[in-house]
RNA sequence: GGGCGGUUAGCUCAGCUGGGAGAGCAUCUCGUUUACACCGAGAGGGUCGGCGGUUCGAUCCCGUCACCGCCCACCA
């Protein structure tokens, strides 16, 4: 017996473990996985090893689940491919955020290798927490092919790709600005930026000239602009948002075109508070309605001034140290300052000596990083670079073939637009915790790039000798480069595995927008150079998950749901429908709580259906065959279930998962239960026994292909159902998971659907009415029926109990003339009164009749005005036309026999 | 500055090929009829952001404006 709910803790962790030891997720099982088995592979978006589950993670992994099952059950040999990421900045600030709590010594104080020992030992005390929440949400992922980015396998595949290459000269090493993060102490690239508005100041400064120079500058202009007046100044104004930087400047541009300062180009300025002789050059860059119109040049902190500098072959001056404090470089005063700290000072020195023109308010985007938080510096350094430029060529081809596709299709136009501007990606980081760089350098700093040290010896020894000493690079690789070959060496490569043969290329990927650029682009860079093939032919990407309100959930604003929580509350099976359901393409997805209790809510819907189906002796029959059966009710269901069935099939074909969901819904709830349930209450209650056997065994086949309908969704509770309802009837030949997806054709009985609709709006109709006018519920009337056709007639016949019990009517009779107070209303040809003139308000009735001939009136003037149209005649389709005037005659007749109740009821007044 | 998306019921959102505006939640009324009160029956509620255009016909296509959100670039 099933109990009165399901208990979703009660049995979600027994049927997993069940799935998983059974081996239902384990690829290309030979005991399971037919001989031609179509393969399909999703590999999933590595968590962070030391992460844990968010609203992120339970949607995108719920989509990919609800795919992965549902190709499972279509009979194809499905790989989900799982692992998960080391994760490089994050996890390691995450440890030396613990051994600070800790009060421990920091990592450069421990070292290298001490330090890593205690990352790994992180990695082994919470590494398994991402996965066994995966686990909670019911992912079917093959948990016997787990990795990790930096497990050996992986860690060789990065090798491999760094040394070639490096050898194709596609990875270089360059000396140029880059993001520098001073918290973190390591370069970080493009993407890791996060720009945010600041209010903050414009200084101006005047840069005296060299000596005995001086210029005229306007001071007052006409109405077109022209100077009508001019001061004779022996300085230079330039206007900065970050005054320490003036230490490092090297030059003043000038616009040629700008004719206050044209004449000025070629002279010096003496730069303050250093005393340096830098010149002043002409460059576009110096735009004249900017500030002053005369800027200072930093090229070694500035990537606008670098640029400057190497068109002026200006020198670069380098005045930050790796914590962003002044270096050696500056004046002594200065040295060892902060960088906010010398700001102050500075201005404050300049002022002193009158130098600071003027200070205006001014709102400008200040760069920070993603991880730390800290303002980021542009500095100059050594770092390696991928020649990401030549690798996104065929990339972008890839799309523009269509090889690979993105749904929805307007997030190709963001590729595009990156991949086709894209720079060089800075893959170098100064932290431990990562693949270290496999370069070796001699003493003097040649470079040797080699699978390993004996090998980068071999290399050395050949060009200088033996006496050699090599020392290893100490920095690691982007956590992203790894990312980029996860598609690949997740199936082996570069060994020459089975599973690379038969899953690679993969088939979609599944992840955010935000994730494009960091991981989708360079996986098909990667993919592309090193599989000559493309690493997934569809890109889903699914929305945002958000808040009720649609804020971006964040610690600090204190809106984070947790996912377990909800998991722990309404179950897993509701987490995952609204997930689902919720998941339209192109949108944000804003999750309220509501929402997934009323999904918890469906489920108890079908439990208590398989409940009533198990009370009313519902069991499947061995070989029952649904297109045999003589009940109308039963015809028309069989139909309604393949309608169903084809529509899952291919919404989820076009990723349409809340269409999907939605089509599930509705026919569980609104066909299935609400009519099904109760339409066959008559028959399983009656005496017929032949029409109660076949609708027992229909029903039974009813709920099966609903659970099997719903199992993608909802997993734990379908299979908890299979397996319960497999204990009577006709045995089960495996568990739910490994079932086959309906697949059901010519099942449609036209004639059976028109009866039971007709069926159904006279049962809703009658109803409505009893409702309206205030009948009590209880009490039971009586229907008569006025001009009905022969096949009303049989109709009323054959579902004369029926519609008694679920409209509570006394009983159903023909009638000439329906007395005088019935309640009418029309169902096709025939009008159906409810007499009960005695109960009822008769001016009550009336009006009511009068609203329902208003709506009349107002459509048929509407399908008037359509069908007097010349031009809507001429061109409109046929079926178009027809269908109005269909709805014209229909609402007419309508509006007629309502006329004539509506008139019988006044002249009874 | 460039680009993308949004504006539909009180709230959150569907509406995929142009042809009678939908769901869930909330609200109101009625109801315990042995599957289910995590329920059932019924009802109210929308100028589909504004303006213009294309079309016989526009929530849907085009243009434009307003407001909201996001991305990229840049801001001395």
């Amino acid at each position: 017996m099933l109990e009165k709910n399901f208990i979703p803790q009660d049995v979600e962790e027994r049927l997993y473990n069940e799935w998983e030891r059974s081996g239902a997720f384990k690829a290309g099982d030979p005991a399971r996985v037919e001989a031609g088995a179509q393969p399909y592979c999703i590999v999933i978006p590595p968590p962070n090893v030391t992460g844990s589950l968010h609203m992120g993670h339970a949607l995108n992994n719920t989509l990919q689940d609800v795919l992965i099952r549902f190709e499972r059950m279509r009979g194809k040999d499905v790989l989900w491919q799982v692992g998960t990421d080391h994760a490089g900045i994050a996890t390691q600030m995450v440890v030396e955020r613990q051994l600070a709590q800790e009060g421990n010594a920091g990592r450069r104080e421990m070292g290298r290798e001490a330090f890593l020992e205690r990352v790994w030992a992180w990695k082994a005390e919470s590494g398994g927490t991402i996965a066994a929440q995966l686990r909670r949400l019911g992912a079917s992922c093959d948990w016997s092919r787990e990795r990790f980015t930096m497990d050996e396998g992986l860690s060789a595949a990065v090798l491999k790709v760094f040394v070639q290459l490096h050898k194709e000269g596609l990875i270089y090493k360059d000396k140029r600005l880059v993001n520098w993060d001073p918290t973190l102490g390591t370069a970080i690239s493009d993407l890791e930026v996060e720009p945010k508005e600041v209010q903050g100041s414009l200084w101006h400064f005047r840069y005296p000239l060299e000596d005995g120079v001086t210029f005229q500058f306007p001071i007052e202009h006409d109405e077109e602009g022209h100077p009508t007046a001019f001061e004779t100044r022996n300085y230079i104004v330039v206007a900065t948002t970050r005054p320490e930087t003036m230490l490092g400047d090297t030059a003043v541009a000038v616009n040629a075109k700008d004719p206050r300062y044209k004449d000025l180009i070629g002279k010096h300025v003496v730069l303050p508070l250093v005393g340096r002789l830098i010149p002043i050059v002409g460059d576009d860059h110096a735009d004249p309605e900017q500030g002053s119109g005369a800027v200072k040049i930093t090229p070694a902190h500035d990537f606008n001034d670098f640029e400057v500098g190497r068109r002026h072959d200006l020198p670069k001056i380098n005045i930050l140290d790796a914590q962003a404090r002044l270096n050696d470089e500056v004046p002594e005063a200065y040295r060892g300052l902060d960088r906010f700290v010398a700001r102050k000072k500075i201005v404050e020195d300049l002022d002193a000596i009158k130098l600071l023109d003027k200070i205006d308010d001014h709102t400008l985007m200040v760069p920070y990083g993603d991880r730390s938080n800290d303002v980021i510096e542009p500095w100059l350094t050594d770092q390696w670079y991928v020649d990401a430029a030549t690798l996104a060529k065929p990339a972008i081809e890839a799309v523009e073939k269509g090889d690979t596709v993105f749904v929805p299709k307007n997030w190709e136009k963001t590729y595009f637009e990156w991949m086709r501007n894209i720079q060089p990606w800075c893959i170098s980081r100064q932290l431990w915790w990562g693949h270290q760089i496999p370069a070796w350098y001699t003493p003097d700093g040649d470079v040797f790039v080699a699978h390993n040290e004996d090998e980068a010896y071999v290399q050395a020894r050949r060009k200088h000798g033996s006496d050699i000493v090599l020392t290893r690079d100490e920095d690691v690789l982007d956590t992203w480069f790894s990312s980029a070959l996860w598609p690949f060496s997740t199936l082996g490569w570069p060994e020459k595995t089975p599973e690379l043969a038969r899953y690679y290329k993969t088939d979609v990927l599944s992840t955010a927008h935000d994730i494009i650029f960091f991981w989708v682009a360079r996986m098909m860079m990667m993919g592309l150079h090193f599989m000559d093939e493309v690493p997934f032919h569809t890109v889903y990407i699914h929305a945002l998950v958000r808040d009720e309100k649609g804020a971006k959930m964040s610690k600090s604003k204190g809106n984070v749901i947790n996912p377990l929580d909800l998991i722990d509350t309404y179950g897993a099976d509701a987490l995952r429908f609204t997930m689902a359901a919720l998941a339209a393409q192109g949108r944000d997805v804003k999750i309220a709580e509501a929402r997934v209790e009323g999904y918890r809510n469906f489920g108890t819907k079908l439990w208590n259906a398989a409940r009533f189906c198990e009370m009313n002796e519902c069991a499947r029959v061995d070989g029952f065959d649904p297109s045999s059966v003589k009940q109308t009710l039963n015809r028309w269901i069989v139909g309604e279930v393949e309608t169903s069935a084809a529509k899952i099939t291919q919404e989820l074909e076009a990723y349409r998962f809340n269409e999907a969901a939605g089509v599930v819904y509705r026919f569980i709830w609104n066909i299935f239960c609400d009519w099904y349930v109760e339409l066959a209450k008559p028959l399983l209650q009656g005496d017929d026994e032949a029409a109660k056997a076949e609708t027992r065994a229909m029903a039974a086949w009813v709920l099966d292909q609903a659970i099997l309908l719903l199992h993608p969704f909802m997993p734990f509770i379908t299979e908890e159902l299979w397996q319960r309802t497999g204990e009577a009837g006709s045995p089960r030949t495996g568990a739910l998971i490994l079932a086959e997806w309906p697949h059901l054709s010519g099942m449609v009985d036209e004639e059976a659907a028109a009866e039971m609709d007709w069926v159904i709006r006279l049962i809703s109709d009658v109803r409505s009415v009893r409702a309206e006018m205030n009948v009590p519920a209880g009490a039971k009337i009586p229907l008569r029926v006025k001009g009905a056709g022969a096949s009303t007639l049989a109709r009323l016949e054959r579902h004369n109990d029926l519609v008694c019990r679920m409209a509570r009517l006394s009983d159903v009779a023909v009638a000439e003339a329906l007395p005088t107070g019935s309640l009418q209303f029309v169902l096709d040809e025939a009008t159906m009164g409810l007499p009960i003139a005695d109960v009822i308000d008769l001016r009550a009735e009336m009006a009511r009749l009068e609203k329902a001939m208003a709506k009349l009136e107002g459509d048929i003037k509407k399908i008037l005005g359509k069908l007097g149209n010349e031009k809507f005649i001429a061109n409109a389709p046929e079926d178009v036309i027809e269908e109005q005037k269909e709805r014209q005659a229909s609402a007419e007749a309508e509006l007629a026999k309502l006329g004539d109740a509506h008139a019988k009821l006044k002249s009874a007044l």
